[in-house]
DNA sequence: TTCTTATTGCAATTAGGTTGCAATAAGAAA
DNA sequence: TTTCTTATTGCAACCTAATTGCAATAAGAA
C-alpha cells in the first residue's frame, strides 16, 4: 500500500482502492491501513464531489499536522483527481470566522481536454 | 415540503429532512421530492464535508439552468450550512481547463462564534 | 364514470463504511 | 529457542444513506 502511494502523483477513491487489492487483501484491511496511514501523516483524505473518499499521499505531512489544505482538481471526462500545490486566498465573511476551505476544482484535464 | 424551503435560508441535509417528515411521508417519497424539486430548478444540492447530501433552495434557478454555483459555509460548531451569494474567482491552471468550483468554507457562526 | 398518468408506501436491495471477535503474525523478553 | 505480549488481518455481521420494484392510491382528462 505504501508503495501504491509512493508511485502515483494522484488521488484515488477508496473504492478503486478495495478493488485494486481485491484478491490480495480484505477490504477491512483496506480501510484501516488507510486510517492508520493518514494518522502517520502518509497520505491525506476528502471528499469527492459525489461524496465518496480519496486519499492521496502528503508531501509535507507529518503525524502531527496535516499540510493538505489545498485544492483539488477532477477531470470530470476521466474522473482523475489530483492534488494541487496552490494556496488560495480564503475570503472574508462578515459576522463568522473562516479558518478551512474545501475546494475541488472540476474541469478537464491535459489529456482529455486535447 | 415546497414551504418548508421557503421558509429557511440554510440548507438541510437530506438525513434531517427524513426525520423531519418521519410519520408524514415515507423516507422513499423524500427523496423523491427532493429529486423532482431539483429537476424544476427550485432547490439544488451539494455533498457536505462529511459526504451526506444537503439541499438549499433556489434563489435564481429555473428547470433548465441551475445558478447554484456558489460556495457554502459550514459553521464547524452547529454544523449549519448556508449558501454564500458571493463568487469567488476560478484559478486558471496551466494545461488545464477549469470550469467549475465546488468550495466550502469551514468556521465559526456568528451565534457560535459569539 | 372511465381511462390514463402521476404520486406514494412498503419491502427489499445496493453500496460505502464500521464493529466484534477470533486467528495469525510479529516482536520483545526470558 | 521458548514464552509472553502486542499488532495485524480475515470474516461475518452490522450500520446507514440511497435506490429499486411493485402494488396501491390519488389526481386529471376524456
Ligand atoms: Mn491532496
Ligand atoms: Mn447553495
Ligand atoms: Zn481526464
Ligand atoms: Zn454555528
Amino acid at each position: 500500500m505504501q508503495r501504491y502511494f509512493g508511485d502515483r502523483s494522484t488521488a484515488v477513491s477508496v473504492v478503486d482502492l478495495v478493488e485494486h487489492f481485491r484478491g490480495e487483501m480484505n477490504k477491512v484491511t483496506v480501510y484501516r491501513i488507510l486510517s492508520r496511514m493518514e494518522a502517520e501523516g502518509i497520505i491525506h483524505s476528502f471528499s469527492g464531489s459525489d461524496g465518496l473518499k480519496w486519499y492521496a499521499a502528503c508531501k509535507q505531512c507529518t503525524n502531527h499536522s496535516h499540510y493538505d489544505h489545498h485544492p483539488h482538481f477532477q477531470c470530470k471526462v476521466c474522473g482523475m483527481i489530483e492534488c494541487l500545490e496552490i494556496s488560495l486566498p480564503i475570503p472574508k465573511l462578515k459576522n463568522r470566522k473562516v479558518d478551512t476551505e474545501i475546494i475541488l476544482l472540476i474541469g478537464e484535464c491535459e489529456t482529455c481536454a486535447s
